[in-house]
RNA sequence: GGGCCUGUAGCUCAGUCGGUUAGAGCGCACGCCUGAUAAGCGUGAGGUCGGUGGUUCGAAUCCACUCGGGCCCA
């Protein structure tokens, strides 16, 4: 006996029961065992943040690793199955400081830096072991037990080992540049993590005069958004190329580019719903100007000749605007300037008029661009931050003060204000970078960072990226492009929880990269004993010192940790053992396949891993990337937490299920975003109840049946038409399948097999239900058995993987015990289509029949006629003769399916329709050009009797066109058709259907006898019967129906099966029911019998 | 500011080399079918193919400009 199979299964329930039954059973285990030998398929897993519960995006990625992990289990092959948790870093520490409640490094300091690491470090231990546990019911078969974390020793070590192989080559060096800060976080941003929080917000900008010296009441006109760095002013740049106005105002003259003067600034983005609210238009630099009294154009002049100008400064009376050689820290080279003497106008070509005034002023402290500026014109910088965003001591009243509070620039307007430096304020919309953590502003602080120089690493890499095969194939220009713009790798951060870089300086200049906890404890001078036995994480590894090898001085490790995306960065090394067994990281480096979501990673993974394994051994570190888009959810909008619209993987496994999930994945457009929701679960849930629904046809009879089904394979030569047609339809789809999982895009594939299904229920059980329900067991009810047995069986194995559990369910029931079914499907090989099972004349062959079929009932349907009701007879006229042929000899397909009594061939179309001739335009229109007009006209005109006889010929005809003869060739039009009369017509690609539409009485009994039939049908399903159960049928019949029972009396009890039926006044039965046909009363009463 | 992608039915998307009446799925309306079917099938409504101009006998398709959306980079 098979097990019943529910059509309308519960997901998770079963889900679950199979998760038992696979781990009761060791399936994965055994297939493990079953491949230990077999060829290599090499994964590599890109580490998940191990930080929160997964939500349904994470479940998209693993979804496809865990269907190509399936695959090529199926094919016998070994594979290391190992997932990976990325562990180190601010997001972790970002949470743990949330759970704590800290403010600022500060707090973690005063917690103690030792107890804050090992806080999340159990951050890691828990959330890992929580999506472990959520990846499990997802159905994604690992090694759970063999996971990777990016905090082991081995991975970090192994990172030293990447940075020392830099170090010999001379790409790390200490540099000190301006880099995006974040005040609250207390760390520089890397120029990858500055995208993530780019906001479009209004900030205060300010216009200000700077006094130019020896010119009395004269002014450049400057505007900043960020009055803070005024403080740091050094140089005010201009355009050398640009007009400058020399304008007059209120007694005074200012100087500004001359198209900035009344340049509408952002009129059309202040008309945008991007627009912050409440923010007014701006006005522009004239009106500004304006508020101060008339403004008078005096000349013009180039920005060239501006050149040198010396000016006062907003806050040359603050100490550190003083300071030889710039200040905190004073440049070597530039002793005798200070941020006052070098207080002249600089050229700078990259300077606009349409923002500000022309005019840029220039703080190489506190801004990347000015910085470089400054380096190139010899200015010293004057940098007013310290970590946490507060000026220092040397900024008179400011000093203390965050700079990015709006009291401190409303205090700095103010002094600017009374001092009459102030010319006008507004509030400036713009993209400006934000913490993509904690959401704060940046600001730019000159800092002490280190570097990976990607001068010469970046023509290697862009080598290496070539190398490999990119899904989408638009991914390797966006990645050469990323690599083109990246400017030298920031790998300094200056937190606590993360890879603790190994740079030793010394004060003295002299530095080293130590690669590896063997070199570090020889090198030791001090501080070994108090690490060992510990992870190398702060604070313990900081206890280690060396000696310097300039001067001999003990030196301490630089305090910083490192970008998190080394530590991803490193697995294709780090997770094989390449430090002490590099002939086993040969072995399966480089990785067959990595798949991630691709928006983000062309900077962050698939970066990290290419410029690493470039600098490691010089080769690309997997073959194929398949980048999967985003999932948004159902309306389209991005999924936050925030928005309160994220799905969580738990809750969608609970409601859907996870085969439906990854159903949804697996057909869809990888490349394209995915809306998600429970709306697209019921849709999807709905087409797999077809699949349900024949299985549990198949059981339903096999069990009253009980075929013989010991050889899983058909006897092909012993088949029906039917049979050897759905075998081509599933070898085909066995290619089909192998070659999606091939190529790593199962979406074709998938599609595919929605419409097999439908095939498979909607034509091959339809059309081969009779031979299932007679009683007799003969040879054709044995070959549809095993055919659909065959059919299911095979179906099963194709989709295992994508549907882990449907596939095991379907199979259990249906797999025959002793036969050659294994313990499970996933123990199953993939199968190799059997392509001489293909009969592709019959494949063709059906499509016309079933496209025939479709258009008889078209037309049916046009002339309102039910299909329960039989027609005299059906009229095709074929598109050509190979159709005519194929329809002939399936014939009977057709008159069954059309419920007509004769299948005729029309011999002309204008036995069924009447004809119009239209031009067909690709061939006419190469051949006529400008004529086009005329014949198309001419051709249209062509009356209905003579448009036959043309479109019958064979060699064309003439046709006057406009008082033009052209000849018209077949092929160079075709005839539109309506139907004759007593005929209705259907017709598509050339094909026409006609049917009868005359009815005889006979007709019209035998189509009351069908509805009958089917009534009664109903009524048995009502009753709760079996489909094996014998009736007696009683009845009372009113009008002609009381005929139509007598006349088809034999015909209606074998379809019913019943065995008596008895005409009676008032029918009894277990079940009754009375119902109207055709205006006439059918009383029926239904008993079983033995 | 530069680069790439994109705009087609209410929604999600196809649309080849320029070619007849621009398609599919979902949703909607109506009808049909159903002894596995909360399923299935058919028909219909719904489109200025973002806009303007150009090339052409003919443009969703090619070109130019323009408006909107997305991504990447400065």
């Amino acid at each position: 006996m098979f097990k019943e199979i529910d059509t309308k299964p519960d997901y998770p329930a079963m889900e679950k029961r199979l998760l038992q039954f696979w781990k009761e059973r060791r399936i994965f285990e055994k297939l493990r065992k079953k491949n230990e030998n077999g060829p290599k398929w090499k994964f590599l897993d890109g580490p998940i943040t191990a930080n929160n519960p997964m939500g349904v995006h994470h479940a998209w990625g693993r979804s496809l690793k865990d269907v190509f992990h399936r695959y090529n289990g199926m094919l016998g092959r070994q594979m290391r199955y190992q997932n990976g948790y990325d562990c180190q870093g601010l997001w972790v520490e970002v949470e743990v400081e949330k759970e704590h409640g800290f403010k600022s490094k500060k707090d973690i300091e005063a917690f103690g830096v030792a107890r804050f690491v090992e806080a999340c470090k159990e951050r890691v231990r828990k959330f890992s072991k929580l999506q472990t546990e959520q990846s499990v019911r997802l159905g994604y078969w690992m090694d759970w037990d063999n996971s990777y974390y990016t905090m082991t020793d081995e991975n970090n070590y192994t990172i030293w080992r990447f940075l020392k192989k830099c170090h010999e080559r001379g790409f790390v060096y200490e540099g000190e540049d301006v880099m995006p800060w974040c005040a609250r976080c207390g760390t520089g941003i890397s120029q990858q993590e500055m995208h993530e929080g780019y906001k479009f917000v209004a900030d205060e900008a300010v216009f200000v005069r700077f006094p130019l010296k020896g010119r009395k009441n004269e002014f450049l006109l400057v505007w900043t958004t960020t009055p803070w760095t005024l403080t740091s002013n050094v140089a005010a740049a201009v355009n050398p190329g640009m007009t400058y106005a020399r304008v007059e105002c209120a007694g005074d003259v200012y100087y500004l580019a001359a198209d900035a003067l009344d340049w509408k600034r952002k009129q059309d983005e202040a008309k945008s719903k991007d627009w912050p609210k409440g923010v007014p238009p701006l006005k522009s630099v004239g009106d500004v100007l304006r508020s101060r009294g008339e403004v008078r154009v005096l000349g013009t002049l180039a920005g060239s000749e501006m050149l040198g100008w010396a000016y006062e400064g907003p806050f040359d009376h603050f100490p550190a605007q003083s300071a030889a050689g710039g200040f905190p820290k004073a440049n070597r080279k530039l002793k005798a300037s200070s941020g006052i003497s070098c207080h002249k106008v600089i050229s700078w070509d990259l300077v606009g008029s349409t923002e500000g005034t022309g005019i840029v002023h220039i703080a190489p402290g506190c801004g990347k661009e000015d910085y470089d500026l400054g380096r190139k014109n010899g200015l010293v910088a004057v940098a007013p931050l310290d970590d946490e965003g507060v000026y220092v001591d040397g900024f008179g009243f400011l000093a203390g003060k965050k700079a990015s509070s709006a009291e401190t620039t409303a205090a700095i307007l103010e002094d600017l204000r009374k001092r009459g430096m102030l010319v006008g304020s507004e509030k400036y919309p713009h993209s400006y970078p934000h913490c993509w953590r904690c959401g704060q502003g940046l600001l730019f602080r000159m800092v002490d960072e280190w570097f990976i120089s990607m001068d010469t690493l970046r023509g290697e890499i862009m080598e290496v990226a070539k190398k490999i095969k990119w899904m989408p194939d638009f991914g390797l220009q966006q990645e050469l492009d990323w690599l083109r713009n990246m400017s030298d790798w920031m790998i300094t951060k200056k937190r606590y929880w993360g890879l603790a870089l190994p740079i030793y300086r010394c004060s003295c200049g002299w530095f080293d990269v130590i690669g590896g906890e063997d070199e570090l404890k020889e090198r030791a001078a001090e501080g070994w004993d108090r690490f060992e036995g510990h992870s190398p994480h702060r604070p313990w590894i900081d206890e280690v010192k060396i000696a310097c090898g300039a001067c001999g001085k003990p030196v301490g490790r630089i305090p910083d940790v490192g970008n998190p995306w080394l530590d991803a960065g490193i697995v294709p090394y780090s997770t094989l053992d390449y430090r002490h067994r590099k002939e086993h990281w040969a072995e399966w480096c480089p990785f067959d396949f990595i798949t991630e979501c691709f928006p983000g990673q062309f900077r962050n993974w698939f970066y990290s891993l290419l410029a690493m394994s470039t600098v490691m051994e010089n080769v690309e570190p997997f073959k194929v990337v398949l980048g999967h888009a985003l999932i948004k959810d159902e309306n389209g909008n991005e999924m936050h937490k925030s928005s309160g619209n994220v799905i969580w993987f738990d809750d969608a496994a609970e409601k859907m299920g996870v085969d439906i999930m990854r159903w949804i994945f697996a057909t869809q457009n990888p490349f394209q975003n995915l809306n998600f929701g429970y709306k697209l679960g019921q849709d999807v849930k709905r087409k797999m109840l077809t699949l349900w629904n024949v299985c549990s046809f198949f059981v339903t009879y096999a069990n009253l049946d009980k075929p013989d089904l010991a050889d899983p394979d058909p006897a092909v030569d012993r088949l029906g038409l039917l049979d050897r047609w759905l075998l081509s339809k599933v070898e085909m789809l066995v290619a089909r399948a192998k070659a999606a999982y091939e190529e790593y895009m199962i979406t074709p594939f998938a599609v595919e097999a929605e419409k097999f299904i439908d095939d498979l229920s909607n034509w091959y059980v339809r059309r081969s239900r009779r031979r299932f329900w007679k009683s007799d067991s003969d040879e054709d009810k044995q070959a549809a058995y095993r055919t659909l047995h065959y059919a299911i069986m095979t179906l099963c194995r194709i989709l295992a993987p994508v549907l882990p559990f449907t596939a095991e369910e379907i199979y259990q029931a249906i797999a025959v015990p002793g036969g050659r079914a294994k313990e499970s499907v996933h123990l199953e090989s993939f199968p190799a289509a059997k392509t001489e099972w293909i009969d592709k004349e019959l494949v063709d062959d059906m499509a016309g029949v079933m496209r025939a079929a479709s258009l008889a009932l078209s037309a049916r349907q046009a002339a309102n006629l039910k299909v329960r009701q039989p027609v005299a007879r059906v009229v095709i006229l074929p598109a050509d003769p190979s159709d005519r042929g194929r329809i002939e000899k399936y014939g009977d397909i057709i008159l069954d399916e059309v419920n007509a009594k004769k299948l005729e061939f029309a011999g002309s179309a204008e036995d069924l329709e009447t004809v119009m001739l239209r031009p067909n335009m690709a061939a006419l229109g190469r051949k006529h050009g400008a004529m086009m007009p005329k014949v198309k006209a001419a051709l249209e005109a062509v009356p209905p009797a003579q448009a036959a006889l043309f479109a019958a010929s064979e060699d064309g005809f003439d046709l006057d066109a406009g008082g033009t003869v052209v000849r018209m060739l077949p092929g160079e039009f075709e005839a539109k058709r309506s139907p004759a009369a007593g005929l209705m017509t259907a017709s598509e690609h050339g094909m026409v259907a006609a049917v009868d539409t005359v009815l005889t009485d006979d007709l019209r009994m035998e189509g009351l006898s069908q509805d009958v039939v089917r009534r009664i049908q109903n009524q048995r399903k009502d009753a709760g019967f079996q489909v094996s159960d014998r009736i007696r049928v009683e009845y009372s019949a009113t009008g002609g129906l009381a005929r139509v029972m007598k006349v088809q009396r034999d015909y209606i009890m074998s379809e019913v099966l019943a065995v008596e039926m008895e005409e009676s006044r008032n029918p009894a039965g277990e079940h009754v029911a009375e119902t109207g046909i055709a205006g006439d009363t059918l009383r029926i009463g239904l008993a079983r019998k033995k």
